[in-house]
DNA sequence: ACCTGAACACCGTTCAAGT
DNA sequence: ACCTGAACACCGTTCAAGT
């Protein structure tokens, strides 16, 4: 049951869609520069009134996972595929959390998704196959009798998104080394 | 070298001081209650002009510190005895850092804090003294073959400073200490 | 010295009026 | 149906004018 609820609307009439396409490309690199770019800022440069941005994304949260939809969902599919083709599940599962180190770096913006449990139902959407993903390489681990058993996905997922608030300098990248290490090693892995 | 720098003048005159310590009454309840309370509605609940309190502290952040200086303070001072009270290093290591998580938990206002390494000056001072407490701790248990050599304070830092982010719920309390279980497995602690 | 509070440029959000 | 953009209440921050 991976339920991937889709915020898309399936029709939409012509301009609706460009406009809304439109707000995404333009937020995608505002919010890149600026994490805390305003909302009538994006709305502005994109062309569009404030009240169309609002009417596609009712607020900030919404377009941030509007943004970064494709990533978070080849991140999931990314999961099993790790697990088919490495040579053990433990590998996979660290692969794949480097990943996603990596990608948060880049973008600063999903950090927040991660840390709080909120309750919002497009929050779920997202949170829901990512927590799935987790889960199965960290099952495959530890059937593998490669990490210790009873170990909690979602707090996986906390750790991993505390890890993208350290800057992409050196001394970060060096930092989430370490930290990914002792996640692994407090997981019980060899 | 314990440079405690003090941001608080010496000298002040008499209606500043009363207007300062008002300032930073009514910010610690108002803080409380929301941790994006404006500083202008600060302003106006403590009865001072918007200028004054910017006059105090000239940014949000500056406020925060304030705030919780006390606090700060008595935890640096809570290491030390800690280490001399307890059986081993390690149990005075663990006791330290459930105070700490605990006191995150009712204030939320200093998590940030800990997450970046800014480089802003009376951030460092009172980041500095915390980062000296961990690594007093940490050595202690590490000379008594307690935990791993090598492990870095700031990033246990980093790691307690995530922890008040879980909500003060049961289920958050559950995963706190989960976390902290983890941390310690991943630091060597038997 | 220190304080006040109006003023500035901006924010998120709403909603009548248009097509 | 969808869009526009003026309007609202608010924000952080500054600064002339007062004591």
């Amino acid at each position: 049951m991976s339920r991937t609820a889709d915020p898309v609307p399936e029709t939409l009439r012509a301009d609706a869609k460009a406009n809304r396409d439109r707000i995404l490309e333009v937020a995608t690199a505002a919010l890149a520069a600026d994490p805390d770019a305003s909302l009538n800022a994006i709305a502005k440069a994109a062309g569009v009134g404030a009240g169309t941005l609002y009417r596609h994304f009712p607020n900030r949260e919404t377009l941030v996972l509007g943004v970064y939809r494709h990533e978070i969902d080849a991140l999931v599919a990314l999961a099993p595929r790790l697990l088919a083709a490495e040579a053990s599940p433990l590998a996979a599962f660290r692969l794949w959390c480097e990943r996603l180190v990596q990608m948060g770096k880049v973008k600063h913006g999903i950090v927040d998704l991660l840390h709080a449990a909120r309750s919002d139902e497009d929050f779920e959407a997202t949170y829901w196959p990512m927590l799935e993903a987790v889960r199965a390489l960290m099952q495959a681990a530890e059937a593998a009798g490669e990490i210790a058993p009873g170990g909690d996905a979602a707090d996986v997922l906390i750790l991993l998104g505390m890890l993208w608030r350290v800057p992409p300098t050196e001394e970060g990248e060096a930092r989430a080394r370490r930290l990914l290490a002792l996640m692994f090693r407090g997981l019980g892995a060899a």
